[in-house]
DNA sequence: TATTAACACGAAACCGTTTTCGTGATATTT
DNA sequence: AAATATCACGAAAACGGTTTCGTGTTAATA
């Protein structure tokens, strides 16, 4: 086992003083040619390499960014962390990543955790619970602190800093128009409660475009989900009493679950009833039949946020103005609805 | 923006010298009961927190673990970070993740990235390049300069250190032995090659299981595909033209597509044929017929190649004795195989 | 009263870098 | 030959903590 090597250790090999050894490394103006190459070659002979700890302590720069999201086991959210991963790595940095598993007090704990020194900015989304209680005091401190923050996905508009979504309504509000032009007539929404931010947008969607059509709202036909956590009973019921010929939900799993229990009912997809759902991950590809769905784009997402974090972080000047990215999501065309 | 505050600053503040506050915080006995309440209270007062890479310095610890995988987008992995994550977290450490995305040398750069200080330890699974060029000298120059290093999954003997796998050679073989006590006869495989870890396994306990029956082995039988990625045409000729009665597939895709292939020709499972998959994912779970799986639990993984390196880090003692745990797959059964 | 012990605190080293500034030794200029 | 410029390097501070050791003051002991 041979030891991490230090500047001092060359430093003393070689009987010169730590700061010329620093300098020779650096290719210093200041060493003399000889000076630089002795050094430089017993660098890279006993490879030397700067400990990055030391190094951030001195420029109280970490290039560690901290990612705090509520699930990791969620494709979409994984996705993100792919985005963000590549990005950052593209310029250095490394991903701290933390789960708050939709729990306010673990966001918190995370969040502290990391913001005393070990991260130079945050990429979050937030908790479910989080944004049930309305609590934002653990982000107001980071910011006040002055670490940039972007929030992506799952935000609000208690904080100020840059954020990064996808127009979740102008998604739910094609994909309805979709089964509209399709002459579907009773178009179901399987969502969860209002208080997570995307699902209230594209609550907002679905309405939007059955408002603007001929058919209106019909308020029996909108299931909500107490969580994102599958309640099988309750959409087993929801389906056989209203007996939708469409089906728009704001997840995969709800859609899949869906069709599997109309197909098991004798209903054929999509003639007789259509599916769209929400994320595009493995599930909508390889579902039976393919799910259409409202792409996400999460690794788009992922990059976007990191090089919005990243400019803030390395940006010398302490402007106070904060963007907010819309990306736009994209319908991609499967069995799940007639094309 | 309040920046943070520093020891220098309390000291200054209260006019004691810097150790003295130090100490006070730290309820030391040398401190007189009266100094330590207006430390603390000013401390209190100002949320005074310690930064987390002054102590990194100090100790030579980060309490940060480096975790490098090929794959993010991947359920197993998923599930594994998210156990690793969880038992760190616990134990008070952050989890850094770096994507090899399969590529040797991006997993040589992210280690050597790492390597410098950032982290106390490393968890990996090694990328598929890796295991097809048998070079792990990245992995040895880590573990010569005494960074402990678990290895999960896709793991190598070449190198000495701790190592959590699962038993995928009795998974295979167990699930191939199901298939035989069914009465299946024809009983395909559809694997990679042979150069990932785990595929040569799951190869190994399928032909075991089967040279111990009377049906021996047919090498027409078994599909090698070049990588994990899904090349549709050639499992579609493998299908058609061997006609198997039973399909063990090494991953949860393979076995999903290979279903939707023979239902499409009017096939049904799992009486005219089964299926089993590896890795229990959202996929084997919503899949129609839901997917018997080889389920290889991810998240204990994560957490005993969390708890083995943590201990490791945190013991002072410098052994150099090396453990293997063989964590045992479960055979869940689901819909697409009889019961 | 002289000596010692206990107390409460500060100075300084240390972790591994970077960087500013100072300086002795040459080399150049007047 | 004296003054100045250039070169090549080292000392030291700084980043923000922890920790060892030393020390002045007071209290207890001989």
């Amino acid at each position: 086992m041979k030891a991490k090597i230090t500047l001092k250790d060359i430093a003393r090999e070689l009987e010169v003083s730590i700061s010329t050894v620093s300098k020779a490394l650096k290719n210093s103006e200041e060493i003399s040619r000889d000076t630089k190459e002795k050094v430089q070659a017993f660098a890279k002979l006993y490879n030397y390499k700067p400990n990055n700890i030391a190094i951030s302590l001195k420029n109280k720069r970490t290039k560690n960014i901290g990612v705090v999201i509520p699930d990791i086991v969620h494709h979409f959210f994984t996705t993100v962390i792919r985005g963000i991963e590549k990005y950052a790595n593209a310029r250095g940095y490394n991903v701290i990543v933390c789960l708050s598993e939709e729990s306010f007090d673990k966001e918190v704990i995370n969040m502290e955790m990391l913001a005393n020194g070990s991260i130079d900015g945050f990429i979050m989304s937030l908790s479910s619970e989080t944004q049930q209680k309305a609590d934002y005091n653990h982000l107001k401190e980071v910011t006040d602190q002055g670490i940039p923050v972007v929030l992506f996905d799952r935000i609000t508009n208690e904080v100020e800093c840059d954020k990064v979504i996808i127009d979740d309504e102008l998604g739910a509000y094609e994909a309805t128009k979709k089964f509209i032009d399709q002459g579907k007539k009773r178009i179901a929404l399987i969502t969860t409660d209002d208080y997570l931010s995307v699902s209230k947008a594209r609550t907002k969607g679905y309405r939007r475009a059955l408002e603007e059509s001929s058919l209106g709202i019909d308020e029996s036909m909108i299931l909500k989900m107490p969580s994102m956590e599958m309640d099988e009973g309750s959409i087993k019921t929801f389906l056989n009493t209203n007996e939708p010929d469409a089906v728009l939900c704001v997840n995969e799993i709800f859609a899949v679950y869906s069709m599997r229990l109309v197909q098991e009912k004798g209903l054929k997809i999509p003639e007789d009833i259509s599916f769209i759902g929400f994320t595009d991950g493995v599930l909508s590809k390889y579902a039976n039949p393919s799910l259409t769905v409202v792409a996400q784009h999460g690794e788009k997402m992922g990059e976007v946020s990191a090089k919005m974090l990243i400019d803030k972080v390395e940006s010398e000047a302490e402007e106070e103005t904060y963007q907010t990215k819309i990306l736009e999501p994209t319908l991609v065309i499967r069995d799940s609805i007639a094309h």
